[in-house]
DNA sequence: CAGAACATTGCCGTTTACGTAAAGGTTATG
DNA sequence: CATAACCTTTACGTAAACGGCAATGTTCTG
């Protein structure tokens, strides 16, 4: 039992940084930053595939390097999924549309013409109220089924209780 | 413009009841409950060969017909499958054990036993509180992915107040 | 520097949930 | 009773979202 072992990267040299998401400290590699997300390895790469994210940074040997953002938008993306059941599809434009909306802000938040400043910005919120649009129904009916279903579990238990008072055999 | 045309069907001779949905009346054909429930006659098909339903008659010539409680069985499905998220599997499981407390319920209500009559509504509390289960985690997650969107949506509004007062030029 | 444990790309396979077309019966109406 | 518009079963096709190899390269540790 006492052979090698590389394990966890040590430290990660000579990352060749796209953008150096840092600001935490250590890169993750794809096995790392599935099971934070909670995903298979493939699947990222399938993500990748589809455009829906780039890991921030390769190692010398192309390894895949992914920071405490990649890893956010991971969740992300996870969340779209499950949560709210979009397609990969649909995924990729909300994600598209907010990039485009957070470029238009670093290119132009800083100019002082007020109005642009405020195009801006009304261009973002009308990126969220696209999603918005898209959840807000589905929640709706959520809610309703979940509501549904309580209902039927609620007059079961109250069949129960008029059933309590009667006999307590049961015991 | 003045030939023939069956249309709809008037009134569904000789069917051949399974259990007689009836208290309503019609019987519906594939295509009429699909519109009505918002599938295609295909997915219908599909979901009786999974299992998930049975046309309650079929006429002489073995057209499927659809009473009321079918087609709320057809919209329940497309709850679970849009609403829930859930796989025709884990519908077919959820029908599955429903069905089963309700036979239980036909089979065993009748019986005076106190002890038999709470035995058999437990059962059908703890099949609603299973599908509770897998429901209520899914509406919390997305429940909280719609007030973090929302949130953003805020913050992004308060930002375009504050730009507000300041100059009023773009009008 | 050996080597176990990671990673890469490429590619084919699989499951789910249907779509679609073929070949042929069924139904209600004019 | 002809016929348009339904329906039937059977079967093959497909898009989405990965799974799982193979062949090969990379990393860190002892």
């Amino acid at each position: 039992m006492t052979i090698h072992a590389p394990k966890v990267p040590g430290q990660v040299r000579h990352a060749v940084a796209a953008y150096g998401g840092a600001r935490d400290g250590r890169l993750l590699r794809i096995q790392e930053v599935a099971a934070a997300a909670g995903l298979t390895p493939r699947s990222i790469r399938y993500y990748e595939e589809l455009g829906l994210l780039r890991p921030c940074a390769r190692s010398e040997g192309a390894y895949r390097l992914y920071d405490a953002s990649d890893l956010e938008r991971l969740l992300a993306i996870k969340s779209l999924r499950d949560d709210a059941g979009l397609s990969l599809a649909e995924i990729g434009q909300v994600l598209e549309d907010e990039e485009s909306r957070r470029r238009a802000r670093v290119a132009l938040q800083a100019t002082e013409d007020p109005r642009e400043r405020r195009a801006i910005i009304e261009g973002r919120v009308a990126s969220v109220e696209r999603l918005l649009a898209t959840l807000t129904p589905k929640l709706a009916r959520l809610q309703v089924l979940v509501a549904d279903v309580d209902g039927r579990r609620n007059r079961l238990q109250e069949r129960l209780a008029e059933l309590e008072p009667g006999g307590e055999a049961g015991r």
